[in-house]
DNA sequence: CCTACCGATCGGTAGG
DNA sequence: CCTACCGATCGGTAGG
């Protein structure tokens, strides 16, 4: 029951083991992202943590299962943008307004794990690949059925929803090859703009709640973080 | 000057020589595709081949070179497709429509070649990332042209184009992740279908020639091959 | 273009 | 959790 993870009233010694993991997960996120997986030796993470080898077996089964992690956290992050406007007081434009900037600041803010996910899936065990497949059909599924809902609400025109997933998913998700966050374009300002590009690819008004069921607020609670 | 690749009067030994490493590209990619490069021996390559290692290497200099190869190939597709719409007799919607088009279809086709590349940027050398990563570039910038001209006649309302040219280059290339060659959805579908969403997103009027120079006709010529 | 081999790299672990 | 090491893998090439 003594987990690894942040537990309430966990004592000072799991609070130091989940910091060296997160330490070394960061470690590893920064030399996957920049050299590549296989080019990577956990030496040299060990190193850039100031510490040898067995130091990360201590904590991590293998140079996969870190890998593993790292891959999980970056389409988590993407799933819990999705689930977190599925309760929302809103509309499904209200909705999908909202998920484009959900789904967009989750996406820059894990980019380094996305890319790392997107690139080394081949690295995973089967297992854990198929596992965290099944985590990005759910994401699919549930962009789907919300806009199945605006069609059926008559605020979405969608010929085929099941592509219109996909290609909003692409739009959003390849913004992790080319976004630097200390680019020309802000954070919050892509994100809103993949927010209003999605909403004009479905055929929906942006602003005005149509004829929602519940009026849809035009500006939803900014975001809070 | 007795290049490699087929040139006009090539005598049979030149042939033989294309041959050879045309057949060599295809299983790597297929293997590279598959496992991936780093998991993918050259032994590998060989055997499917029905040959031995030694056999590559009076073909290619190393593996390196074999992978410069195929992500040459995959971005020169994308390039193609937008150096082959400029020179259409229509106007910026209509060039859009079929670059929509011509885009998709390069993507699939070169699927691999496109996964291949963006999963194993980090294993081609400097030198070849920094060429590849300029022909890359050249298809964003003549993009951005195409849409600035859509603006300047009065035919897309895009408040930037830069961004947007970001965010069709990803919904497009994104489809590579997705597109199963006998799957649900055949090519030319999906690629119509992209093209359609593009001119969405920029505020075209899809079909009528709106207020272009010269009139785009509905249907372009049907992408001869 | 094959046989045979080298040489370096690196994930993982024994022992303490 | 460090020191020290093993064992396997594999790109590349010498020699013919």
């Amino acid at each position: 029951m003594a987990s690894s993870t942040l537990a309430p009233g966990a004592g000072i010694r799991d609070e130091v083991a989940t910091l060296k993991r997160e330490r070394t997960i960061s470690a590893a996120v920064d030399l996957f992202y920049e050299r590549g997986y296989e080019n990577t030796t956990l030496d040299a993470v060990a190193e850039r943590l100031g510490v040898t080898k067995p130091f990360i077996y201590a904590h991590f089964h293998s140079k996969a299962d870190l890998l593993t992690e790292i891959c999980t956290r970056g389409i988590a992050s993407a799933l819990d943008a999705i689930n977190s406007i599925l309760g929302l007081e809103a509309g499904p434009t209200g909705k999908l307004e909202e998920l484009g900037r959900r789904f967009t600041t989750a996406v820059l803010q894990s980019q380094m794990h996305i890319a790392i996910f997107a690139r080394e899936e081949k690295n995973l065990l089967p297992v854990e690949f198929d596992r965290i497949s099944t985590m990005r059909r759910d994401f699919d599924r549930k962009l789907v059925a919300l806009l199945e809902d605006g069609v059926a609400a008559g605020e979405f025109r969608i010929p085929d929803p099941q592509m219109m997933a996909l290609a909003i998913g692409g739009m959003v998700s390849w913004a992790y090859v080319w976004y630097r966050p200390n680019g020309r374009l802000p954070l919050p300002d892509v994100a809103g703009e993949m927010s209003r590009l999605i909403l004009t690819m479905v055929g929906a008004k942006p602003v005005s709640p149509t004829r929602a069921k519940r009026a849809a607020p035009a500006k939803l609670k900014p975001f809070g973080r």
